[in-house]
RNA sequence: GGGCGUUUAGCUCAGUUGGUUAGAGCAGCUGACUUACACUCAGCAGGUCGGGGGUUCGAGUCCCUCAGCGCCCA
């Protein structure tokens, strides 16, 4: 194929319709995007992109920051580097499970055999038990249907990935990378499984991690509640928002700098109505300012108890169950050796069996009964912990769960926040801050079913004991596992669950467990395409998941790779709905993408989208998509306008710009790549956008009016070439700086004469003329004046003027006269005079009209 | 409670290391059917730069302080 074609290719008709169908279809069969697996990492630009939640919603909100990343790729593209771009899916954990329970109408029950004919009945109401694995069948068969929905919209929205590098967090490849990245945690020691007081939620029944709780302000009541001391008259009054809690209490505490209690401290009290023994301790958690300064503890109500139970060292009385539930419980147990047994048991009879809320309404009776409760109520607004996820508030529940080490490597972890280049800077803060404040190591496993599986088994001894200290790994070469179907080396199906056999690890990875590794997934971990990659050089993310997928990200290359896993991130802000309110699926005031993409074209969505600077919130306009749409439109006839002056197969160089205007132009649209490539590289595509926008537009209204008749062929043979070849370069630089941004429009105007594409053309370089002359700022100055006087008399801008008087400084009169052929074809001028004077000044004498 | 961001025209936002008279787009108003484009073009109008104080020859920009809005962490 040639690279000039033989005649431009303009249609008569130019437009932005449905371009979106054609160049889509182009780019997959020529492969435009696709990314050169031997490339070499100096050259190589690897964007690590989110992999979206498939079950959640498909909101505004991912076009936006998509599109962020998909302008720096196909910037660096255009600059020459390889760039690897691929998209993923997250389509295991919570949200899968609880849409494909509504939408089939199914639950799981894992107690269930397989049963390989079922098909749900597709009413959606009901809950149908399913075993384990159809419940898994359906999540695949779902999230399958939901990936085609984002695939669609990101092929329609434009993004230049490689389709073939596509993954997904549940697939066979993401499970073994999961669960070999697991393994050799275990092996290094950074992961271990501890049974141990865990956030919980009830209505989920799994773990939580403190990266998925979510304070919310609800309304408590304080209950002022009287402990008798044991070694002395009187009583210690504590204030709680959880009497239930009273039977599970192991201390009370009180601040050791308290004068009030100091004297306390050491000594001991009895619980009401369940008489059990606790002593008073001193601990710096404890706040004065709360309640009445000295608090209950208990196991466990909160992460404070959960503090003072481990640093005092006390009893354990847990007895909320992970059904959120008051489990039985004896008072006559050594663990609580209650001084009246009997009448501890009888209060607890009230309480067993019952909800938190249920119990609490109980207990505040009994106590007021006995004389315990003193004074009034006090009603209160306080921060309660809840799962995001959740409707009820957490409860601690001691529980066996694996456990990354992040905490003794907090300091680690805060200098690979420093090392990471952000973008924007004070985006650095969020993670700083989110770091200093763990207060829990990073809990990864989840008492769910669709997740990747723990890839262990335990030992059955012969007495039927489950030795979960030494579990038993599978050979790397067998991953991925799934240790609930598949029996571990040694071992036969028919010994699970037996004497002397073995069982599989009940519980599934966090989805951050496995997210956390996309660039290893991705990459391909474990072949030489990923040591070229990696580190990555681009993490694209929202910044409400800087804690919990940023973070789980770091942590995962720290331990594994001691590395940062990419070298930027950029992060973006959130779409606001046009009232500036968050956009929320509860409040109904989410945006479909789709209708404003139809409506407005995609390049019109991501020039709004461009303009959404990192990390600001950007509010849905479409007052601004119009104006996107109104660009591409220009463009699509500027190059038509252009093409159709250019001579087909003519190579217009650099030397062919004589002009003075024409060399002052290429000057300043050689000012605007210098700045445009700039701010690129500093990922202020925004400002690119910017700049090039205004340039152009003047481009259009001033430049293109002034060589209009030297285009048409007007004036000598090198004028006419000089303006020829100025378009020509200028279109093409033009068009290749809007590419990023607008990749349908530029698309379309590039083939029209062009046979590669332009996603595929290098960045515009600078044409570097010397010398150049001021020419074109003066004359677009005085041609604003001419305009001025024909609007103010309301005459057709292309009215004659008789007599144009230009006073000045003789550099101003000097830089007009270079290009007074082209003015005064511009605005239709008959003569212009010239003269000396301190400024600028212009005097316009219309001709007469009749 | 600690931190971060933000406050500029009716609306959405630029404004770089302090430097002429604070900019753009949208909306508004007044005009123009101009051989690329009426999804266009030309023009006009519109601002105590959140309040107060300070540094400086000079502050939207730097410092202090107060306030509103949003978010992060506790």
């Amino acid at each position: 194929m040639p690279d000039q074609p033989p005649a431009h290719r303009v249609p008569d008709q130019p437009s932005v319709d449905g371009l979106e169908a054609v160049w889509g279809e182009r780019w997959d069969a020529e492969g435009v995007y696709r990314f050169d697996r031997e490339a070499t990492a100096a050259t190589i630009y690897a964007i690590d992109t989110p992999p979206p939640t498939v079950s959640g919603s498909l909101h505004l909100g991912h076009v936006f920051s998509y599109t962020h990343g998909d302008l720096l790729a196909r910037f660096f593209r255009m600059r020459g580097r390889d760039v690897f771009y691929p998209v993923g899916w997250d389509d295991n954990g919570l949200p899968t499970e609880r849409r494909v329970q509504n939408y089939y109408g199914v639950r799981c029950d894992p107690t269930l055999p397989y049963d390989p004919a079922f098909e749900p009945d597709g009413t959606g109401d009901g809950r149908t038990p399913v075993s384990r694995r159809n419940f898994v069948e359906l999540c695949t068969r779902l999230t399958a249907i939901d990936e085609e929905a984002f695939k669609g919209l990101w092929r329609f929205l434009g993004l230049s990935v490689d389709w073939t590098l596509e993954y997904s967090t549940i697939s066979p490849h993401a499970r073994a990378i999961s669960q070999r990245a697991f393994l050799e945690m275990l092996e290094r020691g950074e992961v271990y499984a501890s049974v141990a007081p865990t956030l919980w939620d009830v209505d989920f029944q799994t773990a939580v991690s403190q990266a998925e709780l979510e304070d919310r302000e609800r309304p408590g009541v304080y209950h002022r509640v009287a402990f008798p001391r044991v070694d002395a008259e009187g009583a210690v009054e504590i204030e709680t928002t959880r009497p239930e809690l009273i039977p599970s209490c192991v201390a009370l505490v009180c601040h050791p700098g308290d004068p009030r209690y100091a004297g306390l401290v050491g000594s001991a009290v009895r619980t009401p109505l369940f008489g059990v023994e606790v002593p008073v301790v001193a601990h710096e958690l404890a706040d004065p300012e709360k309640g009445s300064g000295i608090a209950m503890v208990c196991t466990f109500g909160d992460t404070a108890d959960v503090t003072w139970w481990r640093d005092l060292e006390l009893a354990t009385r847990a007895l909320i169950g992970r059904d959120g539930r008051f489990a039985p419980c004896d008072f006559a147990d050594p663990a609580f050796a209650s001084v009246d047994p009997a009448a501890a048991n009888a209060h607890y009879a009230e309480l067993a069996g019952r909800t938190v809320t249920q119990a609490r309404a109980q207990i505040v009776e009994m106590l007021r009964a006995s004389g315990a409760l003193v004074g009034d109520l006090r009603e209160i607004t306080h921060p309660v912990k809840f799962y995001e996820k959740g409707e009820r508030p957490l409860e601690i529940v001691t529980s066996r769960q694996w456990f990354v080490r992040t905490l003794e490597n907090r300091e680690a972890l805060l200098a690979r926040g420093e090392e990471l280049d952000w973008h924007p800077e004070f985006m650095r803060h969020r993670y700083r801050s989110w770091v200093e404040g763990l207060n829990v190591d990073w809990n990864i496993s989840r008492q769910r079913f669709f997740g990747v599986p723990f890839p262990l088994w335990y030992p059955v001894g012969e007495n039927g004991e489950v030795d979960v200290d030494h579990p038993i790994r599978p050979a790397l070469a067998d991953l991925p596992v799934d240790p609930s179907s598949d029996a571990p080396p040694g071992y036969a199906e028919e010994q699970r669950g037996r004497p002397g056999g073995f069982v599989g690890d009940p519980d599934v990875m966090d989805t951050w467990a496995t997210s956390s590794l996309s660039p290893q997934i991705a990459g391909h971990w474990g072949t030489d395409l990923f040591t070229r990659l990696f580190p990555f050089d681009l993490r694209l993310q929202a910044h409400e998941i800087i804690r919990t997928w940023l973070f789980s990200t770091v942590v995962r290359a720290h331990l594994g790779h001691d590395s940062l896993p990419f070298t930027n991130v950029l992060v973006s802000g959130w779409v606001l709905d046009p009232e500036r309110k968050k956009m929320s699926k509860s409040k109904g005031n989410a945006v479909t993408p789709l209708p404003l993409l139809e409506r407005h074209g995609a390049d019109a969505v991501r020039y709004w989208a461009a303009l959404g600077r990192p990390g600001t919130d950007t509010a849905v306009d479409e007052g601004q998509m119009r104006v996107g749409r109104r660009l591409a439109i220009k463009i699509l006839n500027a190059s038509k306008f252009v093409l159709g002056r250019i001579e087909p197969g003519v190579d217009y160089a650099a030397g062919d710009v004589t002009e003075p205007l024409d060399r002052d132009l290429s000057a300043q649209l050689d000012g605007l790549v210098v700045e445009a490539t700039e701010l690129f590289e500093r990922y202020d595509y925004a400002r690119a956008l910017e700049r090039t926008e205004a340039f152009f537009w003047g481009f259009c209204d001033d430049y293109l009016e002034l060589v209009k008749l030297r285009a048409y062929g007007e004036g000598t043979a090198a004028q006419v070439r000089s303006a020829r070849a100025t378009l020509a370069l200028a279109l093409s630089t033009l068009q290749r700086l809007f590419a990023p941004f607008l990749p349908y429009v530029t698309e379309e105007v590039w083939r029209w004469w062009h046979e590669g594409s332009v996603h595929r053309a290098p960045w515009p370089a600078p044409l570097a003329l010397a010398p150049v002359e001021p020419t074109y700022d003066a004359v677009r100055e005085v041609l604003e004046a001419v305009r001025r006087e024909k609007s103010t008399a309301r005459v057709s801008q292309r009215a004659a003027v008789e007599a144009l008087a230009l006073t000045g400084p003789a550099e101003a009169l000097e830089a007009i006269a270079r290009a007074e052929a082209d003015l005064m074809a511009a605005g239709s001028i008959q003569g212009i005079e010239y003269a000396q004077g301190p400024e600028l000044v212009v005097a316009v004498a219309l001709a007469a009209t009749d």
